[in-house]
DNA sequence: TGATAACTGCAAAGAATTTGCAATAATACT
DNA sequence: AGTATTATTGCAAATTCTTTGCAGTTATCA
C-alpha cells in the first residue's frame, strides 16, 4: 500500500510524511471505519504525536487520492474513514445499542439504479445504503 | 392535520402554540424536506417571528410525536425535515449540482432485510437509502 | 548543503445544534 | 373573566465537529 501511496502523492506534487504514513497504517489495522478523533486517539496511544487538525488534513488528502472513503453514517454526527484502495463497493450495518459497525459485502442496487434513472431523468452517480439495528450482544 | 396534532400534544402534556402551528403549516406546504434554517427563513418571509432555537425545539417535538421525519442526506451537513404523518415510507434522490431533492416512492429492501438479519445476526430496525446524481437541468 | 515549496501545529473561525434561564403565554381552575 | 400553574419562548452562551490562517518546520531535489 505504501508504494501506491508514494506514487499517488508524487503524481499530485505531494510528499510522503510521517503523518500520512501513520494515518494510513492505523486505518489499515482496523476492520471498521474510524472517525478523525478516534484516529487521533489511536495515534496518541502509539506515541505518534500528530495534531487533530493534521489528521483531518491527512484524511482529506487520502480521500482525494482514493485511498480512503469518507462515510456519513446515520445518528453519528461525524465522518468516518475506511480504507478503500483494493476493497469492493459495500455497505454497512450499525448497532443502535453499542455503535458497532459491520460490513455488508453486497449491493442490491444495480438494477434499481437504471429504473430510477428512467423514472426521474436523473443521472445517478452514487448511492448510500445503510442499515440500523441491534447486534447480537445488544438485543 | 391540526386536529391530530392537538391530540398528540395533549396526550404528552404539551400545548398547541402559534409556533407549532406555523412550523407544521410551512412543512405541509412544501413538497421537499426543509432544514431548520430554511424553515426559519420561510417563517420570516411570512412575517411569523419565531427564533431559530424555537424552530429546532419545535421540530424535535414534531419528530417525537411522529409528525415529521428527520432526514440526514449525504453531503449536506445538516438535518432536513418532512411531513411523515400519513405518508408512505420512501427514499430520496438528490442532485449533486443544484441540491434538488426528489422523492422515490419505492423501497426495494424488504427481502434484503431478512437476508441481512440471517447473515449478521442483527435485528434490523431501520435503513436509509439515498441516491445522488444530476437532475435534468444540471446534466 | 541550501533553496523551494509542501506540510504541520496552534489559535481561531465556522456552522449546525443544544442548553440555561428568566420572561411570556397557554391551559386549567375559580 | 381573573388567576395560578407550568409549558414554551427568546436570547445568550455553550458544544461538537470541521475548516482556515499563518508562521515555523521538514521533505525533496539541484
Ligand atoms: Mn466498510
Ligand atoms: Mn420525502
Ligand atoms: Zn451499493
Ligand atoms: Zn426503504
Amino acid at each position: 500500500m505504501i508504494g501506491k501511496l508514494i506514487e499517488g502523492l508524487r503524481a499530485t506534487g505531494r510528499r510522503l510524511t510521517r503523518t500520512r504514513r501513520a494515518v494510513l497504517r492505523v486505518l489499515e489495522g482496523n476492520q471498521y471505519p474510524l472517525s478523525a478523533s478516534e484516529l487521533y486517539e489511536r495515534l496518541q496511544k502509539e506515541k505518534v504525536s500528530i495534531d487533530l487538525v493534521t489528521v483531518y488534513r491527512t484524511l482529506t488528502v487520502l480521500k482525494e487520492l482514493g485511498f480512503v472513503s469518507q462515510l456519513e453514517l446515520h445518528h453519528e454526527g461525524q465522518f468516518r474513514y475506511e480504507i478503500r484502495q483494493g476493497r469492493k463497493h459495500h455497505h454497512h450495518i450499525r448497532c443502535q445499542g453499542c455503535g458497532r459497525i459491520v460490513d455488508l459485502l453486497l449491493c442490491p442496487l444495480k438494477k434499481l439504479t437504471s429504473l430510477i434513472e428512467k423514472e426521474t431523468q436523473f443521472v445517478v452517480n452514487e448511492h448510500t445504503l445503510e442499515f440500523g439495528g441491534l447486534c447480537p450482544k445488544c438485543q
